[in-house]
RNA sequence: GGCCGUAUCGUCUAACGGUUUAGGACGUAGCCCUCUCAAGGCUAAAAUACGGGUUCGAUUCCCGUUACGGCUACCA
């Protein structure tokens, strides 16, 4: 291997994917696509009761919608897979022969059962919670008996009784911790699955892992991994360990304030584009004043060394500001080809690209969420069937119902039907009758769609089409009670 | 409890120890624009947690306190 630059992403398929998880892979992908490295996606299925069927597929497709393309993983073969860790165990297990071999990894008897009661007296006693190394000084040959025979077994790393380890990260410089607060973590499970923490410095040694870059609920466990890289004689990746994403109270990132699932948001009906401008904000920024990013331009303006040290709160105020700001600058066809099932789950088949494709020019300005566009802007679609009140109230009189009359009349005989035409015809009207135009304007407004805000009148109308405008306002006419 | 981390407007954040009356953005309020609703423009209120140092000078460096968070599993 030569000296690219390889990152990962590394979840466990645990159901769906966090916004947490999407960042981290983002922050991973940015970094990867600024410095010409690979990008490699790793499952970490190693606690089998956790596993959630469909669980990697969902994970997989959810950051193929965000536009987050690994290089290698699942599905997208290299030279150093397989890409889930339930499928390398023969790996992991030569790997931990091969500590127990040279004396720094050793097999563990104790039972759950006597594990729990020590921890049960520590926390008693207020003292710290740690593994009393009871199996520690076991023979090999014991060990190699008592397996023969067998019994369960774990098998645990040595940590060093006294000194400390000081590591570097990209984020947080030196960090010093003492390997008295550490204990022989469990590295290999009785049923045969490597933890995490074993099998993250395996993996990430053989996949060629150059930059670790992942949450900071890590940075804790840090030193057994340099522990273990050092037992396996392996240079040490670079670390950067990320702030965390929090609630609005600021607590950790969580369900029950909120949706924490990307496809939540997509449901939503959030643009991919916000998600991942506001979610590269949350613990990034350029160092300018811009704010608008493509992913494109983030790649090019992403380093980790603009990444803040501190938590970030997810403010859903922000993230609707960018999709706003997104839906400006989509493509109408973009955002066409996403309307296209909504509309028909409403059974509105009948409608051209073209006149779609206008239909969001007019809405794109007022909505904030993909499903606005048709839940406030369905009459561009279909005839009212309802006329909100507080228009009624406001402008729909005897008077308004004579105008909106005529107007149905002139408009039906005008020789074009454009917005200048329509505009004209108006403008005339009221002049004729003395009255200014939001006279005429507010009642027709209504009587053509039923709200009392939306595009401007004379742009609708004529995207509508004189048919649509004049058998709307007649019916209105019909329809509406004069207060 | 122990260990580790973090601390600038309500929120996201900027400010290589001096260029700062601490800048921008979201949100909030007001004004402008206007056929409505938006969008847009302008304006306003709004912050360096606290206490000690170091320094001619601290948002920036050090220490302590406080608060918050993470870790402390045969979970990741």
């Amino acid at each position: 291997m030569n000296d690219q630059i390889r990152v990962r992403f590394a979840p466990s398929p645990t159901g769906y994917l966090h916004v947490g998880g999407l960042r981290t892979a983002l922050y991973n992908y940015l970094f990867a696509r600024r410095h010409n490295g690979r990008f490699v996606l790793r499952i970490e299925d190693t606690d089998q009761a956790r596993k959630v069927e469909g669980a990697v597929e969902n994970l997989i497709e959810t950051l193929r919608w965000a536009g987050i393309e690994y290089d290698e993983g699942p599905g997208r073969e290299g030279d150093v897979g397989p890409y889930v860790q339930s499928q390398r165990l023969p790996i992991y297990h030569s790997h931990v022969q091969q500590l127990i071999d040279a004396g720094t990894a050793y097999s563990c008897f104790c039972t759950p059962e006597r594990l729990d009661e020590i921890r049960q007296k520590q926390m008693a006693a207020k003292q710290a919670v740690a593994y009393d190394r009871h199996c520690r000084d076991l023979s090999p040959a014991d060990a190699a008996r008592r397996i023969a025979a067998g019994e369960k077994r774990v098998v645990r790393m040595k940590v060093p009784l006294t000194g400390e380890m000081t590591f570097h990260d990209i984020i947080r410089g030196d960090v010093t911790i003492g390997y008295n607060v550490l204990d022989d973590q469990v590295i290999l499970k009785s049923d045969g699955f490597p933890t995490y923490h074993l099998a993250v410095v395996v993996d990430d040694h053989l996949m060629g892992v150059t930059h670790v870059i992942r949450g900071e609920e890590w940075l804790p466990s840090v030193p057994k991994h340099i522990l273990l890289y050092q037992y396996f004689g392996w240079s040490v990746p670079q670390m950067a360990h990320l702030p965390l994403l929090l609630n609005p109270d600021r607590s950790k990132l969580s369900k029950r304030q909120g949706d924490v699932a990307v496809e939540d948001y997509r449901t939503k009906g959030y643009l991919k584009e916000a998600m991942v401008n506001f979610i590269a904000f949350l613990g990034w920024n350029p160092g300018d004043e811009r704010e608008i990013f493509s992913m494109q331009e983030l790649t090019e303006a992403f380093t980790l060394e603009r990444v803040g040290q501190s938590g970030a709160v997810f403010n859903v105020d922000k993230l609707n500001w960018l999709n706003q700001q997104h839906l400006k600058l989509k493509p109408a066809a973009e955002i066409a080809a996403m309307l296209r099932p909504m509309l028909a789950a409403r059974g509105i088949t009948d409608v051209t690209d073209e006149y779609l494709q206008r239909a969001i020019g007019l809405m794109r300005e007022r909505v904030t969420l993909l499903p606005e566009f048709i839940e406030n802007g369905l009459y561009l679609f279909r005839d009212p069937d309802e006329y909100e009140d507080a228009g009624v109230k406001k402008s729909w009189d005897a008077e308004a119902v004579g105008r909106i009359t005529t107007l149905a009349d002139e408009l039906a005989s005008l020789a074009m039907f454009d917005h200048p035409s329509i505009e004209g015809c108006v403008r005339l009207l009221s002049e004729r009758w003395g009255i200014k135009a939001g006279k005429i304007i507010h009642p027709t407004r209504l009587a053509v769609s039923g709200r009392t805000g939306g595009p401007g009148l004379f742009e609708m109308m004529e995207l509508l089409g004189r048919d649509a405008v004049v058998r709307r306002l007649r019916s209105a006419v019909e329809r509406i009670p004069v207060r």
